[in-house]
DNA sequence: GAAGACCTGCTA
DNA sequence: TAGCAGGTCTTC
């Protein structure tokens, strides 16, 4: 489910309920590989008795910082969220002070709480964070000319920048008219221009909407408050193959780049030079 | 790189 | 019933 803006919403959410200040006085894990590499015991210990400090995000990744001085990382990968009320795939209840119960669901069980005492340890092998002063034209230009790989791959991995994942990726390429299979280091200056403005606009825009649905298969995105979000109203192309091209009306089509299902407007977005017109 | 693994739920 | 899904990790 969750990209970088829907990860951010949630954070904000969770600060906006008045979770940091609160301590977890206790901790249910129904699903143990949610907290792998450790033992339930060893990962409620750790947690118990803390204090909610700040919650903040770096890339896909909500950063809790407790009072011991340790971290929580949590990645929600396709399906994790969060909620007040008990629902029918809780992993992991974190009772706070106040009576306060934090129900983290997550029907795919693809989700993972770690308790690290140096966050660094996972934050450290990630990119620039996509919406950071450290992501920067420069360092997107070093980074795609320093390779030579097909454009979409490379933005989602997570250790070039960090945060974009399928949904955004298509959706930059499209604003930017870049064909997804291009190979990196062949994108010419205003090309990656391009790009780097769009990642920045696409992001902001679905942050500033509180992040996305899916619509599409899975549509259980619910934010806190149990909203699903507006984006998915607006994404341009990333789940509307067949329909026409909001820039050019040309039909969108879909195909498959690295394994992951890709949308794209074939004549917005081209691989090779025209060959007429 | 590519494919499989990890998982469940929804749609066709 | 098969096929698909917003993510990563491991193993060829």
């Amino acid at each position: 489910m969750p990209e970088l803006p829907e990860v951010e919403t949630i954070a904000r959410q969770l600060r906006e309920h008045g979770v940091e200040g609160r301590r977890i006085e206790s901790v249910q894990v129904h699903w143990p590989r949610t907290v792998a590499p450790l033992s339930v015991k060893a990962f409620a210990a750790g947690v118990k008795g803390a204090t909610v400090d700040r919650i903040s995000r770096v890339g896909k990744w909500m950063v809790v910082s407790l009072g011991s001085g340790w971290s929580l990382l949590i990645h929600l990968r396709m399906s994790g969220g969060f909620s007040f009320t008990p629902s029918a795939h809780d992993r992991l209840v974190l009772g706070l002070s106040d009576g306060v119960n934090l129900h983290y669901r997550d029907p795919r069980k693809f989700g993972r709480w770690r308790l690290l005492e140096d966050p660094q340890r996972i934050l450290g092998a990630l990119g620039p964070d996509a919406l950071s002063r450290a992501f920067t034209l420069r360092g997107l230009h070093g980074a795609l000319h320093a390779r030579r790989r097909q454009i979409k791959p490379l933005l989602l991995d997570q250790s070039i920048v960090a945060g974009l994942g399928n949904i955004y990726v298509d959706e930059a390429l499209w604003e930017a008219r870049i064909h997804p299979e291009r190979i990196s280091g062949s994108l010419k200056d205003a090309e990656i221009c391009r790009l780097y403005r769009a990642i920045k606009q696409v992001l902001r825009v679905a942050v500033s909407n509180r992040g996305t649905s899916l619509g599409v298969g899975m549509s259980n995105y619910r934010d806190l408050e149990g909203n699903s979000g507006g984006e998915r109203e607006k994404a341009k192309v990333y789940g509307q193959a067949g329909t026409p091209c909001k820039r050019c009306r040309t039909t969108l089509q879909r195909l498959v780049v690295a394994q992951r299902g890709t949308t794209f407007c074939p004549s917005c977005q081209r691989l090779g030079p025209r060959t007429s017109g």
